[in-house]
RNA sequence: GCGAGAGUGGCGGAACUGGCAGACGCGCGAGACUUAGGAUCUCGUGGGCAACCGUGGGGGUUCAAGUCCCCCCUCUCGCACCA
């Protein structure tokens, strides 16, 4: 145990401000009186400050991680100083790919391999000074975790919300496992940039589409950034419409479309099903059933990537069929064209080519007729698809008894839409992009699922959960597959030989045996006890990371996932820092859980993210994005050890506003040292001990207003995240404390706590120079004077037509009577005797002759 | 193509509701202290000899525009046949 009495004394130093000494010396004392813990039963006003915890991958901690982290430490040290309870944890999201991959590779365990990665992202994040409470720290693959996180798939499960599907899955099959929607990029893996392949296959999915509406709406609760914001609704992608339904000729059925612009009704000239749509082979004519099913083989073929081809020529094919529309009778060739998605809507639509981009040029294509029911535009060439400009026309009943003619297509929309449901011939509807979330891989390192398959139930079983947590089972063998396909050029090849990249790997969980040799997966049906197998897939990543700002809460509860009372303490998080590339899957499977969890009680707010920022990337010195290949990778480690964490972390502030992506400099560094540097030379002399120019005299004026002044701006500053404005504040103050002779205390000490959320260990440091006892880090933020913030001179630009002539300087009170005369002896020769035709005088800020 | 954000010195970036463009830092230049300086300190540093010109380009509003309006260009990110 480290004597308390060593932080009373100073470092002695003969060299200057020497921060690996004092770093290590505060680094040890945080250590030993925890002054970051969190107290739960706490009077004071809560805070929670979280970052989004990190996969801690072999590479260690870069210099993009830092900045994050740095930012939130400094809210966190500066919410404290203000009188806040503050929860600042840090934790693992260690479950997932890479980890696992290596082990394939390797034979290493993931546990052992994610345990030394901890350990070292661990060691770099105490090294920058970060103030976590490190009491609640936890891995996402801890039993005690994934425990609650297999607790929270059974009320999935219970509520419905997680089911079995047959369903078209994004099959990678190099990394054998299949994919969400959300982890694909341009047809590839996000993880790997592989080949994706799309095949129908049994699996786990989450109802998010349940919580669409929900999902959306409430984006309005929370402080986001706009883009973000925007990315999620995107995603969620709600479109309101009405669904319409239109009579097959000569045969029972209908065929139901779904439309946004129901006021284009009567310009329909076709019907277009997809390739896939259960009514194809009841409308196809037995003249068209060659090609028809000629047409479908071809889509099937194709894979969702060479569908989704932009500007390639519109294909289909005509069924025979026809429908009638609803408002005119008017009958409809019926097509297939693969431009129409068995996933969106209903897989069919009325096609209105004069006011549809797709449908004008499939029309265009086949020489279908385009009719024009909404003047405005030129349907010759291009569909008039504007819903603000134009005017409806031939768009009435033959009996006249409904017309919207004459109306703006967005004020026809909602009148037909009533109409037609008011005729029974159609329904309001709301549709959404957004897919069920695929939740099952085909892994080992993941959390397993609760959940058993008996045979005599013939359904999937929940397991009680007194059986949780199931234990993820021990094994050496992590392959997906004996034979994984390994991708080329020119495509997919196996190890041994051709492969059929469509065969679907056994899970690595299937092949585990326990130690009396029997598989890991039998075992007995918890609801009749049957011999019945274990679900063998494990979940995805985003699983842990969906619920575990709610377990820094209350990490060590072994009876419930959070305590209710220190759950509405507590939440919601006040302040999210994390990269944007979680701006849609793990910030929107996140809300959905949470969502869930507030249906059930288990949390009181709507939301778990109140405020929400992202860090810019940071890019190496060359101004390209930094990695391994071009070299350009800064490792911060190495920037502690020449320049310290004190300056790392100031040159991350200082760099530019925390949001825009910006490249790192070596030498700004060396210039926030040099910052530092001067900051110590300040207060401490030569020989290390309090300089002499340190003294309790009552500071000058001036001096006292720019230490106000900069108590303002940085306070301000640290508020609203702009962390380059107030460090450089402090800059100022620095440089003009310098060239003072006499510093007085008055000034000093304030001035170091201002530091301290920022330069935290030389702030311990100087605070101990100054004779004051630590840590700085508890001490009150100092408060400004608003009197004491404003100069009591001021210099009042003068203009002549606009141009900067002159200045005057005059007393803080002077009158506009006197800035105007003194001004215009200022500007005497730009008036040239002249009388101006007027003078604009902005109180305090500026004049203005107008000549 | 659609949506969001951004273009300011040699570089990173400042500039509250329109009111001194370029804070602060880097770099560069000069000087001081020095045996020495890649240490430190001081001063200077948008362009132009100047009148003047300068915030991606072009219009406009205004006494006054980086900031507001219209048109255009470039870059970054996201979405991408979503009916």
């Amino acid at each position: 145990m480290l004597e308390s009495s060593r932080f009373l004394k100073p470092t002695f130093m003969s060299k200057g401000y020497d921060h690996h000494a004092i770093e290590a010396k505060w680094q040890a004392y945080w250590e030993v009186h925890r002054p970051f813990r969190a107290v739960d039963d706490s009077s004071k006003p809560k805070f929670y400050c979280l970052d989004m915890f990190p996969y801690p991958s072999g590479s260690g901690l870069h210099v993009g991680h830092l900045e994050g982290y740095t930012a939130t430490d400094i809210v966190s040290r500066y919410k404290r100083m203000r009188g806040f309870n503050v929860l600042h944890p840090m934790g693992w999201d260690a479950f997932g790919l890479p980890a696992e991959q290596y082990a394939v590779k390797t034979g290493i365990h993931p546990a052992i391999t994610t345990a030394q990665n901890i350990a070292t992202f661990k060691r770099q994040m105490k090294r920058v000074g970060l103030s976590y409470d490190w009491d609640r720290e936890f891995s996402t693959t801890d039993p005690d975790y994934y425990r609650w996180t297999q607790w929270i798939f059974l009320k999935l499960f219970e509520r419905g919300l997680a089911y079995v599907a047959e369903v078209p899955v994004n099959w990678c099959p190099a990394l054998g496992t299949v994919l969400a929607n959300e982890e694909i990029v341009d047809g590839k893996s996000e993880l790997g940039g592989f080949d994706v392949v799309r095949k129908p296959m049994r699996q786990w999915v989450l109802k998010i589409t349940a919580y669409a509406d929900r999902l959306l709406e409430d984006l309005k609760l929370v402080e986001w950034p706009a883009s973000t914001l925007e990315m999620q609704k995107n995603w969620i992608g709600q479109s309101i419409g009405a669904e319409v339904e239109f009579a097959l000729v000569n045969q029972k059925g209908t065929i139901r479309v779904f439309t946004t612009r129901p006021d284009t009704l009567f310009g329909a000239t076709y019907m277009v099903l997809a390739p896939e749509h259960p009514l194809v082979d009841v409308v196809t004519t037995i003249g068209q059933k060659t090609a028809v099913s000629v047409y479908r083989d071809a889509t099937a073929r194709k894979s969702d990537l060479q569908r989704q081809e932009l500007e390639k020529e519109k294909t289909g094919a005509f069924t025979g069929g026809y429908a009638v529309n609803p408002v005119n009778g008017e009958r409809l060739p019926i097509w297939i064209a693969d431009y129409v998605l068995m996933s969106y809507g209903t897989g069919a639509i009325m096609a209105v080519p004069a006011h549809d981009e797709r449908d004008w040029a499939f029309a265009r294509h086949y020489q279908l007729p385009i009719r024009e029911v909404i003047t405005g535009g030129k349907v010759d060439e291009a569909a008039f698809t504007d819903t603000e400009r134009g005017t409806v026309v031939n768009s009435a009943t033959a009996d006249g008894a409904f017309s919207i003619n004459g109306l703006k297509p967005s004020e026809a929309i909602p009148k037909i839409t009533e109409w037609l449901a008011k005729q029974r011939k159609g329904t309001k509807a709301v549709n959404y992009k957004l897919r069920d979330w695929l939740f099952a891989r085909q892994r080992y390192w993941g959390e397993p699922f609760p959940i058993v398959h008996c045979p005599e139930c013939d359904k999937p079983v929940p397991l009680s959960e007194s059986a949780l947590p199931l234990v993820l089972p021990e094994t050496k063998d992590f392959k997906p597959d004996i034979d994984v396909p390994q991708q080329t050029d020119s495509g997919y090849r196996g190890t041994t030989g051709t492969i059929d990249v469509m065969k679907v790997f056994e899970a690595p969980l299937a092949r585990v045996r326990k130690t009396d040799g029997s598989l890991w997966r039998e075992t007995s049906c918890p609801k009749c006890g049957a011999s019945a197998e274990r679900e063998t897939n494990t979940m995805p990543q985003w699983a842990g990371s969906c619920w575990y700002y709610l377990r820094f809460i209350d990490p060590k509860n072994s009876k419930q996932l959070v305590d209710p009372a220190k759950e509405r303490y507590w939440m919601p998080v006040d302040l999210y820092i994390g990269g944007s590339e979680h701006a849609v899957l793990h910030l929107l499977y996140a809300r959905f859980w949470h969502k869930v969890l507030f249906d059930i009680g288990v949390v009181s707010t709507a939301e778990p993210f109140r405020k929400l920022v992202h860090q810019g990337i940071v890019l190496g010195e060359d101004n390209q994005k930094m990695s391994k290949s071009r070299g350009n990778v800064v490792n911060p480690d190495e920037m502690m050890d020449q320049f310290g964490a004190d300056a790392v972390r100031l040159y991350e502030m200082f760099m530019g506003p925390l949001e825009a992506m910006k490249p790192w400099s070596t030498r700004g560094v060396e210039g926030i040292t040099r910052f530092l540097e001067r900051v110590w030379r300040l207060m401490v002399n030569e020989e290390g001990r309090l300089s002499s120019a340190v003294v309790s005299a009552t500071p000058s004026l001036d001096h006292q207003r720019l230490l106000h002044q900069t108590i303002k701006k940085v306070t301000e500053d640290v508020e609203v995240h702009r962390f380059n404005t107030a460090i450089s504040q402090m800059m100022v103050f620095t440089n003009e404390m310098t060239k003072a002779e006499q510093r007085a205390r008055a000034l000093i000490e304030p001035f170091v706590l201002l530091l301290a959320p920022f330069a935290p260990h030389l702030a311990e440091e100087l605070w101990a120079i100054l004779g004051r006892r630590p840590s700085v880090s508890q001490q009150p933020w100092p408060i400004f004077d608003p009197a004491l913030t404003v100069s009591e001179r001021m210099t009042i630009p003068v203009q002549v037509n606009g141009k900067l002539r002159s200045k005057i300087e005059v007393e803080h009170e002077a009158t506009r009577d006197l800035v105007e005369r003194l001004s215009r002896e200022q500007i005497a020769e730009w008036l040239q005797g002249k009388e101006p035709k007027k003078v604009i005088y902005v109180e305090k800020k500026l004049i203005n002759f107008v000549v």
